[in-house]
DNA sequence: CTGTTAGCGCATTCAC
DNA sequence: GTGAATGCGCTAACAG
């Protein structure tokens, strides 16, 4: 319809350059005209090379969240197996900052046609991305975005929106009277995750601004041995407690404790993430609800959109995908596995 | 591989017959040892025919539950859109048997290649679904699944489970002495829906179950033009009512006429189904939560089955997919645009 | 029953 | 700069 090859098309939608800007015009008048759609499958068919990506996230033991985003990225994998791609995993110690620089260190020399990064530190993921920036290798962030650098994409939840979901059910729940009880987990070394610290905000907002402020009691969880004993006792020492709440994923710690030491089934336990612990205390009943967020899609979508950057430069107008938060309590658990 | 040329190979992989049981043994064996993938992309460029489907479902008014079904067929027609489809719609008055059955009886001198079919009525769908069973014609259910047909899959959620979980949110956020209004509604001529029923059954058990079955008033929206008087009416004679429940999409109903007739903001209302309406109540604050069942999910998965079924007759073990059960307030709302 | 040929949308290579 | 030729997985039409 243009006139012109096909190899020349082709040099256009990929922006390889090498066109009279006549030509270019032309073909777009008539790309713009029939609807052309880019069809990434044939795409991927006649692509002779391969591709090679790097996932870099906290460990991600089996049954853990992290576990559902690599569940996720293999999903992608999968559907797009026309595509030859080449998965190199690195995990680091969320809990250890020098383990992350070190693997994120090894990370630009490896040449990577594209990078799925979950980030913890701030700092090192920064320098991080700069040196993939400088290379020109595109990164995409799961879980959490960080302000400052410059990913295709990025997939999380919006973790203030999960605090004050949060506040809306214990809202809706609340007693007269009775209060609510913040674990807080406190581990070797560790400044909170961002993404706790946002559910906080979150939650204790929401309570403010309806006036429950009061209800909240804080307290923590020890990284010792007796941890156990000390949450049975800070459970007795507020006998009022109608909610306990844990805003990462170690909800199944208090379910134990509870369990073992208070033997009381009258308080409300929730927690956050479909981890295979918490999973079986929602089957149990010791962990009333979890908060969830879409792990595998994160994978998923992340992988998905590297391939469809890398074999077509789509850009989006906003390119920070948030999430849905669900609620998962025993009922509707057997018809929560993703995707 | 095997010796064979690329004719047999594609006889073989769609059962088209007229190949030696020798040469499908030795290619079978190849394609497993390989670990052969189909490709349906690839396969659909070369596919010269196009597919013509038929959906029939109850009228889709714009911001209605059904329209968000029908949004996924046509998300999904995107997705696939190398396949040249063409659907036909149409709809039938969930509350008129006789429409249904005319539309109904009218769809299989169609001959269309595959059918999407939202079913409401029984009777009619079991006769619709004979008379295509004889012509061969390839059916998906969407919404619900009827007992005594055959589809190639069905794509609804377990409506006893809704009903249960319903009942856990009540069970978390009862108060003392406090009571559960039930709102059914009444409509012309109109057994009650079967999905209705489900939930009806699912959240009296519960209750049953967990000794809270004398907090359930039951109580009858007319179809009448004072319905929001005899609404106001029922909650003036109940004040004990802290939580209003509506099983089906009209949640908006009761909303309004507390909001008008009562001026009550302690009563906690939970509906069904993201509707236009529904949607504006949940911002507003005057419904507290929704329980949504992936509608267009539904549509998509339907879609996209009865392609993979025509393209490859893929088979797998259990065709009667639930899908998740999702609880929407207004702090998750902004994220629940679904897909 | 079976193989060959042509062609779908696409990417690459190479000659001009 | 540009177009022609080749080949990817796949299906269709046809010859034998």
């Amino acid at each position: 319809m243009a006139g012109v090859s096909a190899g020349t098309v082709d040099r256009i939608l990929h922006g390889r350059g090498n066109v009279s800007e006549a030509k270019r015009q032309a073909v777009e008048a008539v790309l713009g005209k029939v609807g052309y759609k880019f069809n990434i499958h044939t795409s991927a068919v006649s692509l002779k090379r391969g591709y090679h990506f790097v996932v870099t996230t906290p460990e991600a033991g089996e049954g853990e969240y992290w576990s559902s985003v690599i569940a996720g990225i293999r999903e992608a994998l999968e559907e797009y197996s026309d595509i030859q791609i080449q998965l190199d995993y690195l995990f680091y110690d969320q809990f250890d900052e020098s383990s992350c620089r070190s693997v994120f260190d090894s990370i630009p020399q490896l040449e990577a046609d594209g990078v799925i990064l979950g980030p913890t530190f701030r700092r090192e993921t920064l320098s991080l991305c700069e040196a993939l920036d400088g290379k020109g290798i595109p990164y995409v962030f799961v879980d959490a975005n960080i302000e400052g650098a410059n990913p295709v994409a990025s997939y999380s939840v919006d973790q203030e929106a999960c605090g004050a979901f949060l506040g809306r059910m214990l809202l809706a729940g609340l007693h007269e009277g009775k209060k609510i009880l913040l674990f807080r987990s406190e581990r070797r070394g560790d400044e909170r995750s961002s993404n706790t610290l946002a559910r906080e905000k979150g939650l204790t907002d929401f309570l403010k601004a309806n006036g429950l402020s009061d209800r909240l009691i804080r307290s923590t969880i020890p990284p010792t041995d007796d941890a156990e004993n000390i949450i049975v006792d800070t459970f007795r020492a507020n006998p009022q407690v109608q909610y306990a709440i844990v805003l990462n994923s170690r909800g199944n710690i208090i379910a134990s404790a509870i369990q073992n030491g208070l033997k009381s089934d009258s308080i409300q336990l929730i927690g956050f993430d479909l981890t295979r612990d918490n999973i079986k205390c929602l089957e149990e009943g010791t962990i009333t609800a979890l908060l969830c967020q879409r792990p595998q899609l994160q994978g998923f979508s992340a992988l998905r959109r590297l391939i469809s950057w890398l074999l077509y430069r789509s850009r989006e107008e906003d390119e920070r995908h948030f999430l849905p938060i669900d609620l998962v309590v025993k009922e509707n658990l057997p018809y929560y596995r993703e995707m």
